[in-house]
DNA sequence: ATTACTGCAAATACTTTGCAATTGT
DNA sequence: ACAATTGCAAAGTATTTGCAGTAAT
């Protein structure tokens, strides 16, 4: 466990305070689980990570978490592909390249900015890329 | 159901034939529903849809009949939102704008080509870009 | 003290599957 | 005739909720 993992997390966690939410046991595992996973897990993959340290936490406690911090902004949720939803400590934007062979959700630095703030009627106030393809993983193997 | 109508669904047709699969009433219509759709519906929007027509159809007809066409490459299956996945007749490039206030999702013409085919190792087959905002209904009630 | 959160269990939502009967080719 | 597809029902997977007890502020 890094410093620059440290700090990370304790911003993290200092935020979730600043937004009045409580601060358990459970919060903080998964807070301190989340905050530099950049793999983008399911709540059940945080959820076996964190069960050998908290046997009694249940999977609801896991999502009502993630929801309420993706509520507050804290983190965000992805759709990207079929199946469970995926969660994603970084609220900056920025892109993601899935794997069409195996899955995996990557970040993409945003290359160059500039992008409409409207089509038609539309106001657009993010826009996100989702590079398809495969990774280099299964684009040898 | 205007001219231009009948000749896409037709021409979707034929390409359901060409690819092997049966042409079932229940497939036939489904066909007809989802062709020149660009709501991007559901499945059980499409069965709904299709029930009064159809009232013996099974929902799980629906499900496999969409799974067969996007295996064929026939539709698209998008996963924009949290929710049921979403079908999608166009199998063009092309963008998607998703309205974070009432959930719709709209076509958006790719506005310029151009992106990279390889990130690192990973290699791009193709790269969507969603649009999040707000339609002209939400961002006006 | 108050309010939010936890764990549990159950409900709901979404998707897929097995299988016998049927239908398109 | 053959193989694919249908309808049904059930299972599998994902997400959300109600509620009594508990813990953070």
């Amino acid at each position: 466990m890094s410093k620059r993992h440290d700090e990370v997390v304790e911003r993290l966690l200092a935020r979730v305070r600043e937004k009045g939410l409580k601060l358990t046991p459970q919060r903080m595992a998964i807070v301190r689980e989340l905050a530099t996973d950049t793999s983008h897990p399911t709540a059940q993959e945080l959820y076996e990570r964190l069960l050998p340290e908290l046997p009694t936490m249940s999977f609801a406690t896991v999502y009502n978490t993630l929801a309420a911090l993706s509520e507050a902004g804290l983190c965000a949720t992805r759709a990207l592909t079929r199946g469970p939803l995926r969660f994603d400590p970084n609220t900056e934007l920025h892109d993601h390249a899935v794997c069409d062979g195996c899955g995996r959700v990557m970040d993409v630095r945003r290359m160059r900015a500039g992008a409409p703030d409207s089509l038609g009627g539309f106001q657009v106030r993010a826009v996100e890329r989702i590079y398809r393809g495969l990774c280099a993983d299964c684009s040898t193997h």
